[in-house]
DNA sequence: TTGTATGCGTTATCAT
DNA sequence: ATGATAACGCATACAA
C-alpha cells in the first residue's frame, strides 16, 4: 500500500503534468513541451502521439509553472484599475481593453479604485505580485511617482482617461476642454447667454479641463457666467441634484441652459429640473452618453467620448511598449462627439419672462 | 567588471526576490517566507530586520511561483464568466463579485463570452491554465458537462443566473417566473386583459422561465393570451423594436399592456411604442431595471433582479465549496422585486375604443 | 529529431 | 528559532 499504484481515488486527482503527457505517449517532457509551444523540430507522428495523451488526460498547461520560469517572466496578462466597474464608462472600457487583449491572447485583471488612492495601490501591489505584464490606470489621488518603481522593473504603464501625476507616462485621454467648449457653443448658437456649468471636484483631472472648456467659450462669447452659474465639487447625483436645484431657482438669474459634466451630474440636473418643471424648459448638454438617453423627452443631447478608441488606443499603446521599451512617452488624445438630441436645442424662453 | 559590483544598471533590473531580501537582511530564505506568509518562530526582531529589507528594495512576493509551490496550489483567485461585461447586469455582477472576493483577498479574472458556447469553453480554459480556485459561470449553449473534469479536479464551479446544462451543480438564479408572473398580475390588477409578452430565445433558461411565468399568471386570469400577443427568440433591440411595432400595429387586437422580457427587449419595444405614439397609452413592466428607468415619462416600471444578493450568494457559495468540498449541491433562489413607476399603472383604454 | 540536466522563485522538510 | 536543501511544473541549454 505504499506506493499506492491502483489506489482508488481518494485524493481530489493532482491535475495532470507534462510528466503525465510525455509518459503517456511514451516520449520525453521535452517533446511535450515543443508541441506545447508550437516550436518546430518534432515529427508530425510524434506530436499526433502527443497531442491525443493531452486529450486523454486532460492536460491544461500551468501557465504559473511557466512563467516562472519563462526568462522574460511573462505572464500573458495585463491590469486594468477603474473607478467603478459598474459604472458604464468603466464596464465598456474593460469590455473594449479585454477584447483587444484577448486579440493577443492576454488576459485582463480588473479591480475597482473607488476613486480612493490607498485602493488603487493595494490594487496594481496585487496586480504586480501576479506579475502581470503592463498596467492600464485610471489614476485617483494626487500621486502616482509610486509607478515609476513598477515601470523600472519592466512593467510599463498607460494612464486612461486623465495623466498621472507627479509622474511621466503614456497617456490617452479624451479631448475634454474642446468637448465641453463646444457644447457651451452650441448652446449659444441656440440663442443662450445664460449658460451655467455644474462639474465634479476641480481635484479630478477631467473635471478641471471641462470647467476650462466652458471657461474659454464663455470668454469667447464675451459671456462673463455670473457666479450663480458655475457649481463644482459635486461628487454625486444628489450632490448635482441640489446644486441644480439651487441654481434654477434664483429667482432673478438663473440661467436658461446647463452644461453638466459627467453623466451622475446629468442624472441629478436631469431630476432636479423634473421636479422643478423645468424639464422643457431649460436646454441641457450632458457630458457622456447614458443608455436611454433617447427615449427621454426630450431626448438627451450630449458629448460622447469614444470609448472603443479610448480602448484599443491605449490597448496599443501598452502593447506596443511591451515590444519595444524605451520609445518616448506619448499623450493620446481622442476626439469626443456632439451628439444633439433635443435637450441641447431648446430655444431660452422670450426676453422679459421667467419670474 | 566581471560580478558587476556597481554596474550602471543597464538591463531591466529583475524584480528582487527572497533570496534579495535575505541577504540584505542577513537572514535565511526561509525566515524571509516565514515572514511572508505570517508563520510563527520568528523573533520580533528578526521580522523587523526582514521587513525592512523588503522595504528598502520594494519587494513584491511573486505569487505565480508561490502557488506553483504549494500544497494546496492555491492561487487566491477565481475566474468569472459573463454574457458581456459591457451589460450592466454583468458589470455590476462582476463588481460585487469582486467586492466580496477581495474581502477575501481574493483577485476576479474576468471574461464576456458573448453567449457563444465555444467562447465560454476557451475562457474557462485559458483560467483553469490560470488555475484559478473556482469557477463562476453565466452558463451559455447547451452542455456545460466539460466542467465536470475540472470540479474533479478540484475547482468548484458555481452557475450564476441560470443553471447549467448535462451537469449537477450549484447554482444562483433569481426567480424568474414568480417575477414575470408578479408582473403580469400587476397589469390585470389595473384593469388589463389583453396582455402581451415579449421574450428571448426559448433556448435560454431565464427566457423559458419568464415566459412560463406569464403563462401560469395567463392561465389563473382565465385570459387565454391571443396568438398575436406572445413573441419570443428576440436576441436584441432591433429585433424587438419589429415585433413590438408589429404586435401593436394589430388592429382588432392588440394588448393593452405588455411585460419585457429583458432590458433590450424593453428598450426596443419603448422605441416601437414611441414611434407609434403609444407611450402614454400601453402600459409596459419591463425585466431588469434601467439606469434612467424613473426619468422617463412615463417612468418605468419594473422587475428587478437583486445583483447585490445574487453576487453575493454565489461568491459565498464558491467560497464555501472551497473550503468544504463534497458538500450536496444546492439551488439558490433570489427573490426578484416589483418596482412600480408609472408604465406598469396606465389603465387600459375605455372599452370599444382603439379602432 | 529527441531527451537529460539545470534553474526559475517560492514553499515544505528536516536538521541544527 | 533558524537555515540548508529538496521539490513544484515548466522552459532552457545542451548533449545525444
Amino acid at each position: 500500500m505504499v506506493n499506492d499504484p491502483g489506489a482508488v481515488d481518494a485524493t481530489p486527482a493532482r491535475a495532470p503534468t507534462i510528466k503525465d503527457v510525455a509518459a503517456r505517449a511514451g516520449v520525453g517532457i521535452k517533446t511535450v513541451s515543443r508541441v506545447l509551444n508550437d516550436e518546430p523540430n518534432v515529427r508530425p507522428e510524434m506530436r499526433d502521439r502527443v497531442l491525443e495523451a493531452m486529450a486523454s488526460v486532460e492536460y491544461r498547461r500551468n501557465s504559473m509553472a511557466s512563467s516562472v520560469r519563462r526568462r522574460d517572466q511573462r505572464t500573458a496578462s495585463i491590469g486594468l484599475v477603474v473607478e467603478d466597474l459598474a459604472n458604464p464608462f468603466a464596464s465598456q472600457l474593460t469590455r473594449v481593453v479585454q477584447d483587444h487583449a484577448l486579440r493577443r491572447r492576454y488576459l485582463v485583471l480588473v479591480g475597482s479604485s473607488d476613486g480612493v488612492a490607498e485602493r488603487e495601490r493595494e490594487i496594481v501591489g496585487e496586480f504586480c505580485s501576479r506579475r502581470v505584464d503592463g498596467l492600464l490606470v485610471v489614476p485617483s489621488g494626487t500621486d502616482q511617482s509610486y509607478l515609476a518603481a513598477e515601470r523600472e522593473r519592466g512593467t510599463p504603464v498607460v494612464f486612461i482617461d486623465r495623466p498621472g501625476k507627479k509622474i511621466t507616462a503614456d497617456a490617452v485621454v479624451s479631448e475634454n476642454e474642446i468637448g465641453v467648449q463646444q457644447a457651451t457653443e452650441h448652446l449659444a448658437r441656440h440663442g443662450h447667454t445664460r449658460i451655467g456649468y455644474l462639474g465634479d471636484r476641480q481635484s479630478v483631472h477631467t473635471a478641471e479641463r471641462r470647467l476650462a472648456g466652458y471657461r474659454a467659450a464663455m470668454t469667447e462669447l464675451d459671456a462673463e457666467p455670473d457666479t450663480g452659474w458655475v457649481r463644482t465639487e459635486l461628487t454625486d447625483a444628489s450632490a448635482a441634484y441640489r446644486a441644480a436645484t439651487g441654481m434654477f431657482q434664483q429667482d432673478d438669474a438663473a440661467p436658461t441652459a446647463v452644461v453638466c459634466g459627467n453623466n451622475l451630474i446629468t442624472v441629478g440636473t436631469l431630476h432636479a429640473l423634473q421636479a422643478l418643471g423645468l424639464r422643457e424648459t431649460v436646454a441641457v448638454v450632458g457630458f457622456d452618453d447614458l443608455d436611454l438617453a433617447d427615449l427621454l423627452r426630450p431626448a438627451l443631447t450630449v458629448i460622447t467620448q469614444d470609448i472603443e478608441a479610448i480602448g484599443e488606443r491605449s490597448a496599443d499603446q501598452l502593447f506596443t511598449r511591451l515590444d519595444n521599451p524605451g520609445e518616448e512617452y506619448a499623450r493620446v488624445s481622442v476626439p469626443v462627439r456632439l451628439v444633439p438630441r433635443g435637450s441641447g436645442e431648446i430655444p431660452p424662453p422670450p426676453h422679459g419672462e421667467g419670474e
